[in-house]
DNA sequence: CAGAGAAACTTCAAGCTTAAAGTTATTTTC
DNA sequence: GAAAATAACTTTAAGCTTGAAGTTTCTCTG
């Protein structure tokens, strides 16, 4: 990509290395811990956008409603794409108008209860998600290559750990 | 939040834990690692823009340009702030208009360059900030709380080796 | 110093995303 | 069995985001 510096776009805190903000109850560990989160996931997402669209002429929502969809043979409940894929149902109605539209997924009303739209890939959908999926996991795994799998095995720990902080704050809150 | 498993808006690999899917080359250790770093990334920047929605009436794009701006007192070019956020021009433009707009920054054409637009934060933007500042550090603070403090340092370790590997990986390419 | 080229935005078209409000259909309650 | 409540979407308004094309303003070359 380039040489620039750390920098991030949902904190601001430009360079989490050397000059990060302090706060009065000095936060600057989580807030450095934070930045560097932020900005690996935020360098691979955009690295996946930017093949996705190049390579398929496609897009990560795109690509992750037909992933939620590729094991599920039966097809799949608008409300349940929305929940797994976390995000709000106005959306997904927007994702699988278009999905539809381009023959990738199919469409139909449940018979035993009108309300509820059913989707599910169709073949061609299911051909073109494949290919995705391939190319996908070789990004990735091209991507997380410079890591030794002892520091994969620990950052997998250590996100373990993180996840439950952060879940654990989400709960306090409801 | 709620009990909801393990799940992701970028992979569609629902479930990390135990279900990855087994790509021909076996990715599926990249996978996982990629799967929850996004998990994480995403629960806490979502708890974020809602917060800054609902305690401030404000927007996490918005924010991160005020912080670029915050010890930048002589003021940014557009450029810089675009390069510094990792975002289009484009971008840069529409939300600088809208924060002209509501106050929060002014605006002025460089005197010896005049393609060139001088951003910096007003008075009022900067007492703004600062509050959404200050309540961002304790809501990242408590994300991370009940991380160990030795457990948030391996993490900082290790995501700065992912950060190597993911800046290598993508150099290659170009 | 004129024309070519580069820079720094701005505009545009398209798509993603959300919260809130609106529809339609099913279930629950009295 | 109607009215009320609940569910499952859909629609709307607003904002974010991008890549590509366009405009204006320097800067560089010959």
């Amino acid at each position: 990509m380039d040489e620039r510096k750390e920098t991030t776009n949902a904190t601001g805190w430009v360079d989490g290395e050397t000059k990060v903000l302090e706060a009065p109850g000095d936060h600057g560990a989580e807030l450095r811990l934070w930045l560097r989160l932020l900005t690996c996931s935020t360098l691979i997402e955009t690295e996946v956008r930017r093949r996705l669209r190049e390579e398929f002429d496609s897009t990560l929502p795109r690509f992750d409603l037909m992933a939620q969809l590729e094991r599920a043979s039966e097809g799949m409940v608008l409300g349940e794409v929305s929940k797994r894929m976390m995000v709000s149902p106005g959306n997904i109605t927007v994702l699988v108008e278009r999905l539809a539209e381009s023959g990738h997924i199919s469409r139909t009303t449940s018979p035993t209860d009108r309300r509820v739209q059913i989707i599910a890939l169709t073949p061609f959908g299911r051909a073109e998600f494949e290919k995705m999926a391939s190319a996908h996991a070789d990004w990735i795994a091209d991507l997380f290559g410079g890591l030794a799998p002892k520091d994969g095995a620990v950052l997998l720990d250590e996100l373990a750990k993180l996840k439950r902080s952060i879940v654990a704050s989400l709960g306090k809150g409801s």
